[in-house]
DNA sequence: TTATTTACCGACCAAGTGGTCTGGTTAAAG
DNA sequence: CTTTAACCAGACCACTTGGTCGGTAAATAA
């Protein structure tokens, strides 16, 4: 096999299974050697390939959690659908994935971004860089929906993404062990109500 | 000094050293040297009046983590004013602490919530219950509202508790590091239209 | 006063931790 | 066919972890 291929693989290999875990255990609580035991793999191949811990997971929220974030809340917003629908679909299909997923921990980025907030700049860096980018997006799917005449005119984009981030945010935490299945139907519910409370309105004839 | 009371009194310093570290570090990032350190106490001293590290962290939660959640958030809301109004300051109080707070690192229970998340039964049970409490506290004011008057009897009470518990989480994430005051101004603003959505529709004479 | 209980000390331990280093294997390049 | 370097094994290291244990001094009880 090709030299480069094969690096590639296995420090493939070595990101998903260090993802999982971390995302299972969190980060301080998995240990290099956790990892390596999933793979059969040692220490120097692990080394060989990263610099240390904190540059493993770092590569990893750029590689996989980016990645995740991009096919579960940011494309599935860009279309030219009215806005609306566009983000209570996709807020829907994210969390019905999470209740049907046996194995739950809440929200990866969530998670990472709750157990290094205010202790970890470098990491926090690379978290907040990946949260800007979705909100940079969904401010750009409200003002798209004022423009497209979906959503009332008055409303203030910015406030509406912070407000849609944060509820996201705390259900992905607030689901998790505690029957998600009905969290997730009174959350979607509710907020449905607040999108329609920012709708543009109807004008009557 | 009476002996009980010199008990008490340690216990309480241990309790609440741990519960600053472990709030600012988290609990598997905080280790019981570095509580007995910031006290000059010793290994001794600790297990002498815990059983274990866990022991200890259950104590910290049924004792000053359920007193924070009960002065900050259950007891604001309990007057017989206007519910949305009540939550609504609540909210805003709760919130302003934290920005003027120079080290804020989140929403203390959310973020033990998130740390053991799907990882520790024995902890989780008390962080739970705290939440649950905190849940039936915001459906019997919402119910409170509805018959008073000042909400739409059409609504569903514990959807407004979930969404409401779900923002709030999310935003005490979400506010740290990053222009803490403009998020809370922001989530404040659509707060407060979500909750004019709910309120009681004005009969005009 | 004396006996006993309580609060606390700090050395110690086994089990990990992240990280280094030496050396062997294998596949591509010259 | 030799050289070279990427890839990986695993012993090893210094350090930290939660937890134990024998001892001590002071307060309480007899």
């Amino acid at each position: 096999m090709d030299k480069n291929l094969k690096r590639m693989a296995t420090m493939h290999r070595m990101q998903v299974a260090g993802l999982e875990l971390f995302y299972k255990d969190g980060y301080h609580n998995t240990s290099i050697d956790d990892i390596l035991k999933e793979l059969s793999l040692s220490k120097g191949a692990f080394y060989h390939h990263f610099d240390s811990k904190e540059d493993f997971f770092v590569q990893i929220i750029q590689n996989l959690v980016a990645h995740k974030m991009y096919t579960m809340l940011i494309e599935p917003i860009e279309g030219n659908a009215n806005s609306l629908d566009l983000i209570s679909n996709c807020f829907e299909d994210a969390l019905e994935t999470a209740v049907h997923n046996e194995l739950d921990y809440g929200f990866v980025l969530g998670n990472f971004l709750n157990e290094f907030n205010g202790r970890n700049k470098v990491i926090m860096k690379y978290l907040n860089d990946i949260l800007k980018i979705w909100e940079v997006n969904l401010v750009t799917a409200i003002q798209r929906g004022k423009f497209n005449g979906h959503i009332d005119r008055h409303v203030d984009s910015e406030e509406v993404a912070v407000f849609l981030i944060s509820s996201y945010l705390g259900i992905r935490t607030f689901m998790v062990e505690n029957s998600p299945g009905a969290r997730k139907y009174r959350y979607m519910n509710q907020l449905r109500i607040y999108l329609k409370s920012i709708q543009a309105k109807k004008i009557i004839a």
